[in-house]
DNA sequence: TGTAGTGTGTATTACATAGTACACAAATGT
DNA sequence: ACATTTGTGTACTATGTAATACACACTACA
């Protein structure tokens, strides 16, 4: 799945797959293991990379991935109970609902 | 950290290095140098089985040992731009108004 | 004074992660 | 025709993860 993805985003963007492995600083050889899927998804570091030179959001990318940005993770070990209860109680709630809470907390609604 | 931490929990609970370690099934010895942080804290599911012995908030003991619940990765992961705003614009608010937000949404007052 | 239970030390292991290094063949450009 | 660029195949490697296995020494206790 990671690989067929951007690879897509690749050719989406005239990019060679040497061109792409040389501004990520990775091996031609592994980007073309990686984009067929022969081998794991990057780490987190070479993704980001990724993210930046295709131009992509990183956490959707490290998301494709099965991976979560190690901020987010620092966030939710910090307050565990706080972003385990708020993780489980939004992912059962409707999505446009949870859109307009976070626009509001956004907003300073509060 | 993480070691410390189990340690107290088990002395509270008035229970031997073994008995947990057979209560988790793992080595004695393992258990030994995890309390003594001489390895890194265990895996997820080794993690979860300490929770369930010692009743103790498995969310919580995953965050002390680094770690987040696999339901919780999974719940981001299909939805990541939902779940990274939401977790780095509530990182930013105040506790207290978070946890009224999280009361407000549960109680399904929107 | 054994023997049962306590915690610890040392050595080892299986598997996963995250790549590198380099040679090769097909297509493209000039 | 020749050089360049393109993607790929094969082999190897270093580091991390998550433990096991077993022997050892100390304390309690009956």
């Amino acid at each position: 799945m990671f690989g067929s993805y951007i690879r897509k985003l690749r050719k989406e963007r005239g990019l060679s797959l040497r061109k792409l492995a040389e501004a990520v600083t990775v091996e031609p050889s592994y980007i073309s293991k990686v984009e067929r899927d022969l081998v794991a998804p990057p780490s987190e570091e070479t993704i980001k990379r990724i993210s930046e030179v295709l131009e992509h959001d990183a956490d959707v990318l490290l998301a494709v991935g099965g991976k979560i940005s190690s901020d987010l993770r620092q966030a939710i070990i910090k307050r565990p109970e706080l972003f385990s209860r708020l993780i489980r109680v939004v992912n059962e709630a409707p999505e446009d609902l949870v859109v307009r809470i976070l626009g509001e907390v956004q907003d300073g609604e509060w």
